[in-house]
DNA sequence: CACTTAAGTTAGAGCCTCTAACTTGCATCG
DNA sequence: CGATGCAAGTTAGAGGCTCTAACTTAAGTG
């Protein structure tokens, strides 16, 4: 209050000068980050504050995770986010469905390029989830991992983004089977094979494999299971 | 130092006087968490911390532990637990030792209750699993959801508990192929099997299927991986 | 131009992990 | 049996995190 110094009104208050305690590359980000310079104002803060938590939940894992850390990257003192989330989890609420809309578009990508409905099909759906949680560990572990951190029954647009998620796996279950629309069987199936993929993708992540010494073929296993687990039709 | 009251040296210490932060339902814990009346010296606190950060686990969920509360739970001091472990992740280690143990002897009962090997024995084997999920949930978060943030080269112990239980399921897989010893092939269906169980444990735990909007039965889709996924011999 | 308000800021409370330095009491040894 | 060493407690506190309170700035509006 007394000592108070007028923060700086036009100085580059975002150079790399504090690096948010790493590697001290950044400053160089796509422009989501540096603050539009010499403007108090950020521009987009928000989705500044959630691409620097996806990099820093990429670069040092979800466990080191802070958001005092992402605004020392995004540039803004640590009370800035409140501005803009309820707390904590409101960001990484966020981010989740940041990931969801991704991971919705590359089943959807894979699932288009194989011609034909049918097990292929289904075994490339799943292959596309596993590739996306190995490209986003980090990432995948805030949305697989922190549910009942990120719990929220007033938020309704992340459980509709996960629900639409789903709802792709159950169309190409009922198509592979023959069913249309998906009945009841192709509900089922769906959820088996999402939980084996969901298994692997898991496993494969935190070095579950690796810990119980055994050696893995993934993309074999969810070939396998697409084909064993439902019935040609 | 100045100011400094001797420690109470007979004093009840451990009345539950200021429970860790919770229902007020402590101080008739088994004998583990009350340090030996009277005692300047705990005992066996290291014991008594693990228990404790399992109690607080399964209250309040893994995001919410912390090891202070455990302590307040056991009545030490916060700087009393790094007598007896490196850091924090050093407990939640000896922690995952303790749930893998236990899970191992489930799986072993429940595979013990079938007679013959084959599917059905799978399948029990699996639902154990699942069942110890369910069970303890904070724990099984802990011993599968915190790989990277425990991980420790050094340590061999828990990897080999981590094995033993991966040595039951191939065993039995490589007795319901009629494999002896159980080969290539048990391996990797030990491991697709493994794999869709966990997915099932972790989707139900982190609240994944009611978040996606579907219902599921566990058990039925457990009865149907194990016996589809594995050929009939 | 006066006013309002959204979006920044600093200050700081309260909690956490972990270290440093001190103390206690058990166990052992001369 | 008393001295002494060591393991296992203690208090104090540094440094980091989340989030709140109170203040300030910039931008838009009548």
């Amino acid at each position: 209050m007394a000592t108070k110094t007028p923060p700086p009104p036009s100085g580059a208050a975002a150079d790399a000068s504090d690096p948010a305690s790493g590697a001290g590359g950044e400053g160089r980000f796509g422009c989501a980050f540096s603050r539009r310079r010499n403007r108090y104002h950020h521009g987009d803060l928000a989705q500044a504050l959630v691409t620097a938590v996806r990099t820093l939940v990429e670069r040092d894992g979800v466990e080191k995770l802070s958001i005092s850390g992402a605004c020392r990257m995004a540039g803004v003192s640590s009370a800035a986010p409140y501005k803009h989330f309820r707390d904590r989890a409101d960001i990484l609420r966020a981010l989740c469905r940041e990931g969801f809309g991704e991971l919705r578009e590359a089943m959807a990508t894979a699932a288009a390029a194989i011609p034909a409905p049918g097990p292929d099909r289904l075994a490339a759906l799943g292959k596309a989830y596993l590739a996306y949680a190995e490209a986003n560990p980090g990432l995948f572990g805030v949305m697989f991992g922190m549910k009942r951190e990120l719990h929220d029954p007033e938020d309704t647009r992340t459980h509709e983004i996960a629900h639409a998620n789903m709802l792709i796996v159950i169309a190409e279950v009922g198509a592979a089977l023959g069913e249309d629309p998906p009945g009841e069987e192709a509900h089922r199936l769906a959820c088996v094979l999402w939980t084996f993929v969901h298994g692997a993708a898991t496993l494969t992540l935190d070095g579950d494999y690796e810990a119980a010494g055994v050696e893995v073929d993934t993309h074999a296993m969810i070939d396998l299971a697409a084909h064993r687990l439902v019935p040609a039709g």
